[in-house]
DNA sequence: TTCCTTGCAAATCGTTTGCATAATG
DNA sequence: CATTATGCAAACGATTTGCAAGGAA
């Protein structure tokens, strides 16, 4: 069984993450709890991190610059990168679950799901261009 | 400008990994070419790996799990991973581009394109099931 | 008191880089 | 000869882990 014990620090990284928009990386994170928690370690919100993002309240963002991001929002949506600024922003749209069976109508083996993200130019960078 | 020269190293990688579908890492690229060049540097792989993706020879490929994966085939196509050996396949299908402009409907700044893979069981996998 | 969690530091892992030497053009 | 590429080893950045001490049930 679970075995899981109430902790301020958790509770804290937690808190934090759902104040967020932006997808945090765990130093971010680590950052900020500090401000509350000058003595935690980066060992413990790591350990967090993933002991969150293992029992679904939190989604780990693998988003192809070599870095985690963090979300606290479980809630099916779509993330975009912007390959300017390096935002990571929500994306509010209809699923796409049928890729899948797209993907399944071409593929021997079972598809049980697809990882999306997409980049271009976030709203504040176009307007810069 | 490009100022690139010839090296057999190089030449090698390219050639193995045209010889391979199932999307090798860095270290099996390097496990390999060691039996042509058994001096052959981990570093000199990785060199050239990302000396061939930059100029668009190869694909770099982040699947989620933490290792780059390298494909000599740069024709548009999709991939597959398998959740329970870790395969990486190959996914010949339509292209669903048309998921950009579904995200650009919903999303302020420019939407240049998407990365996406597949997860689920392979072939084999699914039969052994 | 039992077991989970923490802080700290050391360890891993994948990847990159500095440097002197070798190979290419 | 001017440059790029190599091998080696050290450096890196992100993440994980071992351990002794602290906190929750």
């Amino acid at each position: 069984m679970a075995g899981l014990k109430y902790s301020r620090q958790r509770e804290a990284i937690l808190q934090f993450l759902m104040t967020r928009k932006d997808h945090p990386t765990a130093d971010v994170v680590y950052a900020n709890i500090r401000e509350e928690f000058p003595n935690i370690s980066l060992g413990t919100v790591y350990r967090n991190l993933t002991l969150l993002s293992d029992r679904g309240q939190l989604l780990r963002l693998h988003l192809g610059d070599g870095v985690d991001h963090f979300d606290a929002d479980t809630s099916p949506h779509y993330h975009f990168v912007c390959e300017r600024c390096h935002a990571v922003l929500d994306l509010e749209m209809p699923d796409i679950d049928s890729i899948d069976k797209l993907a399944g109508a071409h593929f021997a083996g079972k598809i049980k799901g697809h990882c999306t993200h997409f980049y271009g130019l976030c709203p504040s960078c176009v307007k810069a261009e």
